[in-house]
DNA sequence: CTTGACCTTCCAGTCACTGGAACCTTTATA
DNA sequence: TATAAAGGTTCCAGTGACTGGAAGGTCAAG
């Protein structure tokens, strides 16, 4: 398989799979022509790879969590350890967010919106200390 | 006023507010000895900014509400689009975040956490379509 | 034999800073 | 007065995870 099948197959860009193999995420045989060869380990360990990307580890993580996927000597513990932490960074982020919709939905529903330009989200913005 | 002073009064680092000045935000004046100087309008410009990341505003909104600020000419309308697009992209953020969230807590809560290898959390990853 | 679809590498850009080096200026102290 | 500490300056490189694009090699079809 060539990266273009692959990436097909994995929804993966081709760049993003070079990219993977740049950081050593993979390593895909090369053909005589210098053209990257991908097996059914690599197509595995890809979609492994933009599964927990999707769920948002990042490449650290993901670089771990492969070598535990990997490793059958592995403590679903240490598996459980990577995701908490990674739980618990996505809900501060969700916290910190809902803050900012809070204020900003309040702002954008206090502001007339009109051609006048008296503006309560600009006051907001500008006053010293929130 | 030095750079220190205003680092302290805004909680910018003087680092960013450099940055700020290279990209245009702001324009200090100079002393002789080459050092910026800061007024009460940049004071009240770099508060500004610093309010408006808080809210998550890009450096390019912030352009943008910057300029608005100072045209007291301006439409409130224009200030309630740029806060609105805003306001959809974090909600859509948070979307997306507590989508990744609701099959995180899955996957953490159907791990046992031991020393065994089996784990429904890698079984995940590795499955080909979610 | 050429066209077009592949593939390759390498370099630069994204975003909003941040760290660090190398150096100059001002202020406080011995 | 010498010096050391605490400020200031510029410039370059790195962050994360790609992405775009240039310049060029390879392969299958007509």
């Amino acid at each position: 398989m060539n990266i273009g099948d692959i990436s097909r197959q994995t929804g993966l860009p081709a760049k993003t799979i070079r990219y993977y193999e740049d950081i050593g995420l993979i390593s895909p045989a090369r053909d005589t022509n210098g053209y990257r060869v991908f097996r059914e380990t690599d197509a595995h360990k890809l979609a492994f790879l933009g599964r927990a990307r999707e769920l948002g580890f990042a490449i650290e993580d993901c670089r771990r969590l492969l070598a535990l996927y990997e490793d059958t000597e592995r403590a679903s513990s240490d598996v459980k350890a990577v995701a908490q932490d990674h739980l618990r960074q996505i809900d501060s982020k969700i916290g910190r967010l809902q803050e900012m919709r809070a204020t900003l939905a309040e702002l954008v529903k206090s502001c007339a919106g009109d051609e006048r330009p008296d503006c309560p989200i600009l006051k907001d913005l500008s006053k010293s200390q929130a």
